[in-house]
DNA sequence: ACACAATAGTTGCGAACACAACTATATACA
DNA sequence: TGTATATAGTTGTGTTCGCAACTATTGTGT
């Protein structure tokens, strides 16, 4: 029976999604850990550094993340350590906290950025044509917008300034 | 300098890859923990339990996943303990351990993929036309064949069958 | 104004996993 | 054959992160 679903282009769809976003992912790992930083830690580098005043509260960035609460507080201790970020006191919500980028942690992106997106082409969108590549985004988009309600780029960005 | 980067199209695409991949992830894992099962643990039933014996090395589970040979000791040590696979000697080398999957294991698998499925079908596959999902699959294959490098189907099974 | 519920963030604890060191076995080559 | 090297698997240790419990603050209903 269990060998029914042997082959099943469902399992196979799924297992074609895993290996490419693992694949790519270790390797982009790799570049990003040389300059001192997990993906994580980057992701959130990145978030901070393209929002206006380089600045978001902790409940942002687990909501455009796939962190908890409790792991953003970690992150945010490890990046305040490394003096990439500093939180500071939001001031119409004393329970809020904004974790703010730091010139330090503005310079690392400089640092990794141009390389980090020529990988990002060598193993990636570079490796498909242009109508290729949109093809699988707008299926990629589709999937994400089944898989994650409410993630749409606007709209999280709408609500994290609107505080 | 940072902001050149904010809208960059090879970034949103990594990040359109991740939400996909990490959103469906997430919902799916809902489904499997009710069937007291994480991700990797089930990932390595469906491995075993669709190859002829039902049985691969450890270190041909650490090829087909993204553990190492280590953490694939610990997950079958979970497994093992709760009676889904046993580790069997390899009679042509010493040195290695068949992991079998048991009936118990075949049929906690039975219990979990005809929802699973139908659950990948309502999020995944059935979102998209077939031509967008063809679409969709052979982007995937390239991003897949670029980052992992002797990953295609054939090639692993093969070589795992031939010890 | 006053309880009561909701929310932001942190912390203790435990689970999962990578890395490096280790044992046992197999292979290569001199 | 004997020795060096490579490979299979396990274990000790440290890191990361989720969950639940906790504090502090804000909002809500009366």
């Amino acid at each position: 029976m269990t060998r029914d679903y042997a082959d099943d282009p469902r399992l196979t769809a799924v297992g074609l999604l895993s290996e490419a976003y693992l694949g790519l992912h270790a390797k982009l790992a790799c570049q990003i850990a040389e300059h001192g930083l997990s993906m994580i830690e980057f992701e959130i580098l990145i978030r901070l550094g393209r929002t206006p005043g380089g600045q978001l509260r902790m409940t942002d960035l687990a909501a455009q993340t796939s962190l908890t609460a409790s792991g953003v507080t970690r992150v945010v201790d490890r990046l305040e350590r490394d003096s990439l970020v500093t939180r500071t006191a939001c001031p119409s919500d004393r329970r809020s906290l904004y974790t703010v980028i730091t010139q330090s942690g503005r310079a690392r992106l400089e640092a990794v950025l141009p390389r980090h997106v020529e990988l990002i082409d060598e193993w990636f969108t570079g490796q498909l044509t242009p109508k290729a590549l949109d093809d699988l985004l707008s299926g990629l988009r589709t999937v994400r917008d089944t898989v994650r309600p409410g993630a749409e780029a606007g709209i999280k960005n709408a609500a994290a300034l609107t505080r």
